[in-house]
DNA sequence: CTTTCGTATACGCCAAGGCAAATATATAAC
DNA sequence: GTTATATATTTGCCTTGGCGTATACGAAAG
């Protein structure tokens, strides 16, 4: 069997979906473009941590990464395959649904609109929804 | 975070899915129970291969095992949430559109209905439909 | 240039999980 | 009981990938 045949991509999928920190930046990343700052401050993890679940993710076709001065920012890839998109669709919408997952938006949200009370933060970039 | 919220719930079902054999396997029990006996013949691999990724697959809640006398029928269990549900569903879906998989399914059929091209499986049982 | 800041990667360690081969278990047949 | 068959599990080996720490890179500031 190929390599290029739809179910390996798949398995690439499943494979960088199979892990918590990398679904809770899938979900701050739905819908908008996140800044690595962002992340950090939100999931309260290192630095590290995160950059290596980002790269995981970029390397699986699934989220692309921009970079604006010193800030990198993120944003979820479409897959090509049209199936693997609706299944990536059907999982970012179950995401939705779960208590902690919205903590983390509300927590992003406050980050954007309240920088006082994000004080080391202060000159990052604000998210931008994607158009 | 406890261990019962929803995405880690999603976590066990994509580490399941993150695997082409896995993934063979759920395809073809995709609206049967298939004996593991038919398993170990179309994959040509090995049994002690087969009954460990059909175990895991049972730990992770998305497939149930029936005896009947020696043998084991295995079938696809809808998981509980029904966010994950609808993507373990999508997954089922983007798995018919493969070529290998299509593949599979019809030396499924010729299985159970030319018995003669199987020796090794005579008086093996003949998968059923779920109703 | 040097420094600083944001981010990425390398390193060392450890647990999970893939495989093949061997062995164990359970049921049926004798 | 013994034997045969179908399936499950254990063993040993190796790779992948998680983590924290340390280090490297890249852009902007001084």
């Amino acid at each position: 069997m190929r390599r290029s045949t739809p179910w390996f991509d798949l398995v690439r999928m499943f494979a960088a979906l199979a892990d918590p920190t990398r679904l809770r930046l899938l979900n701050l990343m739905n819908g908008r473009e996140v800044c690595v700052c962002y992340f950090v401050e939100i999931l309260k993890q290192g630095q590290p941590k995160i950059s290596r679940h980002l790269a995981y993710l970029r390397k699986a076709g699934i989220v692309s990464a921009r970079r604006d001065g010193k800030w990198m920012h993120y944003s979820i890839e479409r897959p090509n395959e049209r199936e693997a998109a609706e299944v990536l669709e059907a999982t970012l919408e179950s995401l939705k649904v779960d208590a902690g997952m919205q903590a983390d938006l509300e927590r992003l949200g406050r980050a954007c609109c309240e920088p006082r009370r994000f004080v080391e933060l202060k000159g990052a970039p604000v998210p931008l929804r994607v158009q």
